[in-house]
DNA sequence: AAAGAAATGTAACAAGTGTTACAAATTGCG
DNA sequence: CGCAATTTGTAACACTTGTTACATTTCTTT
């Protein structure tokens, strides 16, 4: 277990023994719940960090219409409620719900508060995530706030040519699941790109795009 | 300026003359920039937290055009750029320019990381920022991605209905300022009033907006 | 290799929003 | 009060995207 343990971002850099001992001082829960248990509701006040070693949950929500949208899968080993938890406004905005058998650690606010205070490492991993979260969010709402189709994949390729160093891009996506991503329709999908290819920005040879156009392709970001 | 530095979220709780005492024991900058001076360049790693004193900055950003995008505007007493610290990706991605004469603390990642292991409070403090920063942006993330411009109206108006306490709300925003707000046009805006009101669903007496049927309005939220 | 499934290309039309322009109403100020 | 500035209402038209439907291509499996 503890090495599942050593796995997750928060413990990362630590030893099966490190993180025994670390647990050993520090007050702390686990809990196991069935496959569809609740494991927390919407509205709760958010008092503990939840490290999840094994199985996978996922985050609910209903909507106006009692019609209920899965958010968001999390998958053992990682961590979920990290920002709620030192937030003014910590009521959970979802339920929490095992897909899964899964087993869970369970933090008090308090007692990590304390456990920052002793470690140093993992206040830092903490902080790491938090802020790798925050910047991830951030960079997901610059883009949501592209207009156009056009102006979204652009910026997409753009930053997926940075990684190939190459202007040869490997999507490793389908169109449907792309288009998904970007939160459009796959059709409009598929005419959005026919219409960059017409335009000489962009080819594509099957599964690949390439750049035919930088500059062309960076004004289409505004 | 102890005082100023008490009005900050960071610092916040502390008397001038516990700030004084950890601003002896922690080691610690403090500069003044002119008008118009570039205090931190994009693309900067950031090792710093930076607590406005004096004075505002701003931060701005170059888009592929070379047109200079004003991003934000942060007013003393402050503190910019918390989250990049300790991510990963922790390069600007703005520049950070003086507005005004600007009096800025500067305190280096692994000092401020000294302190937060001997003063559990600002820890507290710091996390608290953070943490309110991400739910904000979370926030604004699920506003955005509202499809239409009646989903984002229905949800601001369903926000303010809840402080209100009451089914009248008072906007405090010209249309113009709300279009900007939603990042839409004014008279589109203004169209999609105009349609709720003919739906029934709101009345717009003067500078409020009553809501006439809830049910209506919450299932233009999808 | 053949059959079925999945992914992609394409088209016509509808819906929503932006653009532009101007009129009407409201507000602020001397 | 009366004028100017600001804010709001409205309309015609263009553009982008969604919807639906079907054809074509590519991938999987036997």
């Amino acid at each position: 277990m503890y090495s599942k343990i050593s796995e997750t971002l928060i413990f990362k850099g630590f030893s099966s023994d490190e993180i025994s001992d670390i647990l050993n001082s520090t007050h702390h829960q686990i809990k196991t719940y069935e496959p569809e248990e609740i494991i927390a509701y919407s509205g709760d006040e958010c008092k503990n960090l939840y490290i999840l070693i094994e199985g996978s949950i996922r985050g609910e929500a209903i909507d106006f219409n009692e019609k209920i949208i899965k958010i968001e899968d999390v998958f053992a080993p990682d961590t979920f409620a990290e920002a709620f938890l030192f937030a003014d406004q910590n009521n959970l905005l979802i339920n929490i719900i095992a897909n899964t058998k899964t087993k869970i650690l369970i933090i008090h606010k308090e007692d990590l508060l304390r456990l920052f205070q002793s470690n140093k490492k993992i206040l830092e991993n903490y902080l790491n995530i938090i802020s790798n979260r925050f910047v991830l969010v951030t960079k997901k709402l610059k883009f949501l706030s592209l207009k156009t189709i056009k102006a979204k994949l652009a910026s997409h390729f753009i930053e997926l040519s940075k990684k190939s160093k190459n202007n040869t891009i490997f999507l490793g996506k389908t169109q449907a699941e792309l288009a998904d991503y970007f939160g459009v329709t796959r059709p409009s999908l598929a005419r959005t790109i026919k219409e960059m290819k017409d335009e000489g920005i962009i080819e594509v040879p099957g599964k690949m795009i390439k750049i035919i156009n930088f500059n062309k392709l960076r004004k289409l970001i505004e």
